[in-house]
DNA sequence: ATACAACTTCAAGTCAACTTGAGGTCAAGC
DNA sequence: GCTTGACCTCAAGTTGACTTGAAGTTGTAT
């Protein structure tokens, strides 16, 4: 496939297929003539890539997703990787169900609902180890 | 409380507070001489502002999820939100589960394994609708 | 054969979200 | 009463993730 039909395809705007090759998030198989031909798996990769930030990762931890990292797969960081999207997933559970309450819960300030609170109370429950990369309550 | 304290407590840099100040995400209550002072309620909101940023949203967003918007609150905009996370939370998943497989999976290209893309058909299951941010798979 | 739409590179531009720095103010402890 | 450290403002700088534009090349349909 051309980098049209990929684009097409995968959503993408050519000019971040581009850009991916070249951070080598993605491959191109070759080329015919100046024209990059991509295998038509690229698409799965792509779609790891737009869950991965939709999910709010950067670019660079989702090529570490892919990384083979060595000889050896580094299955210990894909199982950090895993558990830490099931914080993450946990927290935008709370969120989610507080979201829910605040849209039919008559309290004017409906960030400052008890049941938010307590909510959101779960959702951020201690988890700093070293450093985090984002904000916690103490 | 003093920007400090706040600073200390939620874990954002005292000058990502004022940032957000600035951007009407927070408000301090008042000033001792120069100095902001906040109420200590502004720690929920912060932790508001983690969770949401974690998950990917920006500011902006954050900052409407928090917007009276006119005399009354936007239900209708709460409650898309939570669908908004709710789908997040789906892809999640699927990539969380994807990930643990390819973490004790033989295959050597770990990405290409079926299981996972099953999974990630699942995940990346077509949900356009008009204009979406997040590029899909056709 | 010619046109032209779709590709190419490479440099520069943009935007969100912060951070840094210079230069200044102030409250609290010595 | 003076030093000092934590605060202040405002402008400019940084980073990640792309996008845009200029200038050139090429596969394909007429």
């Amino acid at each position: 496939m051309d980098i049209g039909e990929v684009a097409k395809r995968s959503g993408f705007p050519a000019s971040t297929l581009r850009y991916y090759e070249e951070k080598e998030l993605i491959r191109s198989t070759g080329r015919s003539g100046l024209r990059r031909t991509f295998d038509s798996d690229v698409l799965e990769r792509l779609a790891v890539i737009a869950l991965g930030r939709s999910a709010g990762f950067s670019l660079e931890e989702i090529a570490d997703m892919f990384a083979p990292n060595g000889p050896k797969i580094n299955r210990q960081q894909l199982l950090s990787k895993a558990d830490e999207l099931d914080r993450k997933i946990k927290q935008l559970t709370a969120m989610r169900e507080g979201l829910r309450h605040a849209a039919n819960c008559p309290a004017p300030g409906h960030f400052e609902c008890s049941t938010f609170k307590r909510v959101l109370g779960l959702a951020v429950k201690r988890q700093r180890s070293g450093k985090n990369k984002t904000p916690t309550l103490s």
